[in-house]
DNA sequence: GTTTTGCGAAACTATGTAGTCAGCTACAT
């Protein structure tokens, strides 16, 4: 079930559309869109709320907020049915396919009334585009090409996939005579969860070279566009690279420009205006003489608009320019900061390397300390037996002297824990006397996905409320793409995590990257700890951990919010949430 | 339509590139 704030924002967001798509005043329609995102952002459930209590959010008036409140009166807004009643939701997803915007979707369904996509593919083989104003025989090719794109997938693809291209692009490009600066930008650059297309910058002073270098890179599949300063390409696998070439002056502006958000650099823009300056991708400009004020550093510009530089993590216009006024942007947790991995696997579950493996790979990355974390007996597959995990124990205990003593950071202690089952009634793995052997316990859900809000939310609160468990790994076991988060009534859990003292784990496989970015937001308002962890089951995998560090900075997390950034000392009093154990190894 | 200003009315509009069709549209952040 859609969160009350996403179901009302998208259904804002929609009349925008529709107001965009019937021509209607352009201010209308931004102010929708505002409005969209705010209640989208806004912390509480706005199901809950009167009008007096929507209109204190920022760009909710009156108007906007009755029609919240009528449509959880009556699950529909009388407006936005009017509109939709002039203009078939076929129309609106004409505008899916790439090329084909609200202008030409409208004209196609006022003059043909055409509203879906078979309808116009069939149109256009019958030439029936031709006669309209606008349209000729590229833009009818494109369309169809478009159609094409858009069944064949076009899907964002996960963080590493895209990571690995960039990088790839970038060491490439880097080679290439004349190339002075060369980075990824865009939402890579912001650590978005899924990438919908790759921004690749280049700082020369002749674009040509690295342009045509570019096209000519092995995987390219199609040349999209191809001009003097941006050539976009698309690649075998259909995920789209943007090249923009700009003068090694202009690296600072460009950078700020091409990481975006969008709604981040609309913000950034408009208060250029209001200072009577002009912000574009080359610098920031005197509007009345054209001079050019700074654009070497993105340092300079944030700086000459009245901002600290803000990290690319918190660039979503989700009040970060309001926190940078104010002089209260977070300091974000960096990866450096990590001191050690609390969820991890061996062979001895589901795991691909020996505990060895894992520890010494471990210590190779300098950590302090690092946690074994296999699965429990109650998920049958992994054939758990106390024997197996206590035959465990003791080799990490052996693990741990030797570790203990060696290592970048004076010494790596090896931690045995295990990841726990939560079962359908919240119970997990083990009676508490065995659990009280384990130095940590990450608990999971793994099945019975489907029981029910409430049903869930208690499973969850009582997993918090079990003494030995100290971090909800995976909290929606969500798989990106391919599993949607369980109905569970977030802000419960929340609560209870804080007040018993469970930590939430950001898991950092790219796959879940779960707790997302706008749930973190949310749990942090409730006070609660985070641990980002890898949840390797391989060596590489202990890698994922920048994109969980992403992820944490996405949710505005500092060094202090993450347990696993701690001293040992002052993690172990957090891992006993009774105060009754004693120090152990 | 909201916010600001000062109670009805004014102000609010991001910027630039490439492509395609003959002045715009779509798209990138």
């Amino acid at each position: 079930m859609a969160r009350p704030n996403d179901e009302v924002a998208a259904l804002l967001q929609e009349y925008a559309d529709l107001i965009s798509i019937t021509g209607g005043d352009a201010f209308k329609a931004r102010v929708y869109e505002k409005a969209a995102r705010a209640i989208g952002g806004h912390h509480a459930d706005v199901s809950k709320l009167d009008v007096k209590g929507l209109k204190e959010i920022p760009n909710v008036g009156k108007s906007i907020a009755e029609k919240v409140v009528e449509y959880f009166a009556n699950g529909s807004v009388s407006a936005v049915e009017d509109l939709r009643a002039k203009i078939p939701a076929g129309v609106r997803q004409l505008t899916a396919i790439p090329t084909l915007g609200p202008k030409k979707a409208l004209v196609i369904y006022q003059e043909l009334g055409i509203s879906t996509t078979e309808e116009l593919a069939d149109a256009i083989h019958e030439e029936r585009l031709r006669d309209l104003k606008g349209f000729g025989p590229k833009t009818e090719e494109n369309i169809l090409h478009g159609i094409g794109l858009l069944q064949s997938s076009g899907d964002r693809v996960l963080i590493d996939v895209a990571m690995s291209l960039a990088e790839d692009i970038v060491a490439e490009m880097s080679q290439v005579t004349g190339c002075e600066r060369c980075a990824y930008a865009g939402s890579l650059r912001r650590v978005r969860e899924t990438i919908g297309d790759i921004d690749i910058l280049v700082a020369a002073k002749k674009p040509q070279p690295l342009m045509r270098a570019f096209t000519e890179l092995p995987y390219v599949s199609e040349v999209i566009a191809h001009g003097e300063k941006k050539t976009s390409i698309r690649t075998t696998k259909g995920l789209q690279v943007d090249l923009r070439v700009v003068p090694p002056d202009s690296w600072g502006a460009a950078m700020q420009y091409f990481t975006g958000s969008k709604a981040h650099n609309i913000r950034t823009r408009e208060m250029a205006v209001h200072k009577k300056l002009k912000l574009s991708e080359y610098g920031l400009f005197d509007t009345e003489t054209g001079e050019k004020i700074v654009s070497r550093t993105e340092e300079d510009v944030y700086a000459r608009l009245g901002l600290p530089w803000i990290p690319p993590t918190l660039r979503e216009d989700r009040g970060e320019i309001e926190a940078g006024l104010r002089g209260e942007l977070p300091e974000p947790v960096q990866e450096k900061d990590i001191r050690g991995d609390l969820h991890t696997h061996t062979d001895l579950t589901d795991g691909l390397a020996p505990l060895e493996e894992m520890v010494a790979a471990a210590a190779e990355r300098g950590y302090a300390y690092y946690a074994i974390t296999d699965h429990g007996p109650d998920m049958a597959m992994q054939r758990m037996t106390d024997e197996r995990i206590l035959a465990q124990r003791e080799r990490v205990r052996e693990l741990d002297g030797e570790y203990g003593r060696r290592g970048k950071r004076g010494g790596m202690r090896v931690l045995h824990g295990a990841e726990l089952n939560i079962g359908p009634d919240g119970d997990v793995d083990w009676t508490p006397e065995f659990l009280d052997g384990f130095d940590l316990c990450v608990a999971s859900v793994h099945s019975h996905f489907n029981q029910g809000r409430d049903a869930l939310t208690r499973r969850f609160v009582r997993a918090c409320e079990n003494p030995h468990v100290n971090i909800i790994g995976h909290p929606t076991t969500r798989l990106i793409g391919k599993r949607p988060a369980v109905d569970v009534d977030l802000d419960a859990v929340f609560a209870a995590c804080a007040r018993t003292g469970t930590a939430l784990e950001i898991n950092s496989h790219p796959d879940r990257l779960d707790l997302r970015d706008e749930d973190i937001l949310r749990a942090r308002r409730h006070g609660v700890r985070f641990a980002v962890d890898s949840d390797a089951h391989a060596v590489i995998h202990l890698a994922y951990l920048r994109y969980g560090v992403g992820t944490a900075q996405r949710g505005w997390l500092t060094k202090d919010d993450v347990i696993n950034t701690w001293p040992l000392a002052r993690l172990r009093r957090f891992l006993d949430k009774t105060g009754h154990r004693t120090e152990g190894a």
